[in-house]
DNA sequence: GTACAATGTCGAACAGTGTTCCAGAACGAC
DNA sequence: GTCGTTCTGGAACACTGTTCGACATTGTAC
């Protein structure tokens, strides 16, 4: 998986049988063909599909043989999510200003998220400590601090970004998951609509005033481009 | 719940078995007492506990009782955000920036959010049209408009500010739910900073060099309030 | 070459989930 | 009274993550 081995990520204090070590033995399966499988029924039929039985069954075998390779599905996935961050390929760095170069790495994170769907719902309010991950704190460090900004204000950039890119993204994958058709889409979006301009004007004046603006682009690059926009304002506006 | 009923609220297209009139009938149940136990269960016991044999037995009688009043589990969590966002007061507009104003009013969900565990989590990627986040969203605009911010800036931040708040009250009430207490919590923070530093300073330079600022703070006020900042300063550069 | 201990395999089982079914009970209207 | 409607709630279904333990398979030691 990786040129040579990271120390072992902490993890918050759970109960870890340790793994014992022995003599070798010849394995049918490997964590990376778990990984591969499970990463496949994710995308295939979403991660609710993800059990461990339908994973297992994915290799040909029972759900009991997988947690001879893995402790839990929690562990599981934290494998799926990092193999599916290895695609993640920083985008060259050099010319253009800095707000540019971290607006186009995190779109390629959404892009990312929108290939494998429901990935962002498993990622979000973890933190990523494997490798790939790793290289992608790397690399965004590295672009922020090309823009000049103290040090405490990139450590919480690093945290706020991609936050944000992962909670629109699990925003977005609901709606791609729910199996609506664009129209479908369409139709609870003009539904919302008025049902916000029959709201009691006397009650809710801005809410019925804002109504169309409220339910414009919801799904849209639109609205991932106004997060990424105000965002990076605002970090560039605490340079110095 | 509401001095007047407001409109049915638009869904997303699933499988609604729709309430059937009738003749009256003494209930011994209702959908408010049910939605209040909920809430109980939540608020001590996590949102996992809340099942709906839980919920069912915090009301002295089976889960399939609630099915007569609730649609699904869903359904039942919908009513319980709702129920704990009356909590919320719109602070007193009038003095002051609008920036200063919406933080305020921020911090106050975030303080609803700390208050109800789980309940961020329970709430996060749902639009939120229940009467009570509906005045939520009325003063949010009010505010924003005072701010004289163009339309569709104030729609997105609509969108946008509460995604934030939710996202980083959830991933607090992470940390929160699992048990840990302050002590256990500081070692995890100490053992993820020196694992940041034990890391190939030839592939990592910036993630090692950074180690201390990447987790310092990270459970802080100061993280939550760093956001609030950017926001609001890339909100503002927004104006005309 | 054989015996041994270690370790991967995986069917079965456990405790739990959301949800449905349906035999009853309880009541309003006639 | 009776009827019809509605709520009640135990039982059951199909599913989940995880553990147990008899079994199979191997590398090594003698």
């Amino acid at each position: 998986m990786s040129e040579d081995e990271l120390p072992a990520a902490p993890r918050i204090p759970t109960r870890t049988t340790s793994r014992r070590r022995g003599a070798p033995r010849v394995r049918a399966l490997t964590i990376d063909a778990i990984a591969a499988a499970a990463l496949r029924v994710v995308d295939d039929e979403g991660l609710d599909a993800m059990t461990m039985r339908r994973v297992a069954d994915e290799l040909g075998t029972g759900a009991a043989s997988l947690y001879a390779y893995v402790d839990n599905k929690d562990r599981l996935l934290e494998l799926v999510i990092d193999r599916a961050l290895g695609e993640l390929e920083p985008p060259p760095e050099g010319d253009g200003p800095w707000q540019e170069q971290l607006k186009a790495g995190l779109r390629e994170v959404r892009a990312l998220f929108a290939r494998h769907r429901d990935l962002a719902r498993a990622s979000f309010a973890r933190i990523p400590l494997g490798e790939n991950a790793l290289r992608a704190s790397e690399w965004m460090i590295a672009t922020l601090r090309r823009g000049g900004l103290p040090t405490q204000v990139i450590a919480y950039a690093c945290d706020l970004l991609p936050l944000y890119v992962t909670a629109i993204a699990y925003e977005e994958s609901i709606y791609a998951g729910e199996q609506l058709s664009p129209e479908q889409l369409a139709d609870y979006v003009a539904e919302m609509r008025s049902y916000f301009e029959s709201l009691p004007r006397s009650r809710f004046p801005n809410v019925v005033a804002f109504a169309a603006a409220l339910t414009s682009g919801a799904q849209s690059d639109e609205r991932f481009e106004f997060g990424l926009d105000v965002l990076i304002a605002g970090l560039a506006s605490m340079a110095d």
